[in-house]
DNA sequence: TATATATAGTACGATATCGAACCAATCAAT
DNA sequence: ATTGATTGGTTCGATATCGTACTATATATA
């Protein structure tokens, strides 16, 4: 039996996977027919973050292989949600861009989970959220910074 | 702009999204090729729960539609990891049992993951992990809850 | 008992994820 | 400038996820 230091790693892991789990299923019920959570994940990340990013970028920044931004990318560019154009300084690259469409779906889902919001604030306590926040993203940075000394499986890592 | 609770609760699902990620691609890197996630989280449900219960029981647990599960048991049964036997009390279910391969598949895992659980450890303040746990799992019963409660968008709930 | 409804599981097709292999452009080292 | 290694992106094949539709069995109700 490992010590109780692994037996919490244990059970953090597991609490995140199912939550991650069920919130995507929140998410997802508020997103249009052939949109999925990655989708919007990668809409967000670039209003936030700014747009005109090539898709290697995208990759490393939410840790996909390539080849997954790439399906990514091309569904939301069948949605008319985000174009891409040639990266005038790199001949390999392109860069990513939001259209008025793709930043208009993101407010409409941010504002159709309103509800859903403010269901979860009624019945849970948000002090505990609030609390809990910091730490959440300290340990991600972890995480985050961590994997770039761990040597990579395959090309999740920059190719 | 929605008010702080909102923003908090998004941000809260998006970290836990990311860490969920993160720490996925640590876990399959230590699983057998041909394994993935969802393979030892059902060795690992059925080790602490019990085994001898029907498919569609932990489709239900985990929260994925019942022909999910179905592939996830039959890589399973693939693997020899577990076994699928006839109900006796109900002629249209089966009963998935844990091979001994499996119980051991899922020990080796656990112990395969020291190491990374340790240099977590090391580098990461452990007291602010066991702090956010109860909380985590707080979140997660409640969501788990609620979603009894909102209508299913198809069969993952009870076919 | 007969029939309708509900449930467990599977088959199938569409899309998603991911690793391997590949191409074109770039960069590094002469 | 030439050559070799690296990098961004795509193609392709294997597996995963999930919704729809179907079969077989069980349950409810007439």
């Amino acid at each position: 039996m490992p010590d109780q230091t692994h037996a919490d790693l244990f059970e953090l892991f597991k609490e995140i996977s199912i939550i991650e789990q069920l919130s995507r299923v929140l998410l997802e019920a508020r997103l249009p027919e052939g949109l999925i959570a990655p989708h919007f994940t990668v809409l967000n990340h670039m209003i936030r973050l700014g747009d005109g990013r090539a898709p290697i970028d995208l990759a490393r920044s939410f840790q996909v292989p390539k080849t997954t931004m790439t399906h990514t990318l091309k569904g939301l560019e069948r949605h008319k949600l985000v174009e891409m154009r040639p990266n005038p300084d790199d001949g390999r690259s392109k860069l990513v861009y939001l259209t008025d469409a793709g930043r208009s779906l993101r407010s409409e889902v941010i504002t159709a989970l309103g509800p859903d919001f403010e269901h979860f604030a009624a019945g849970f306590d948000m002090r505990k959220v609030s609390a809990i926040l910091p730490v959440l993203t300290e340990l991600r940075i972890f995480l985050d910074e961590d994997r770039n000394g761990s040597p990579p499986r395959s090309d999740r890592r920059s190719g």
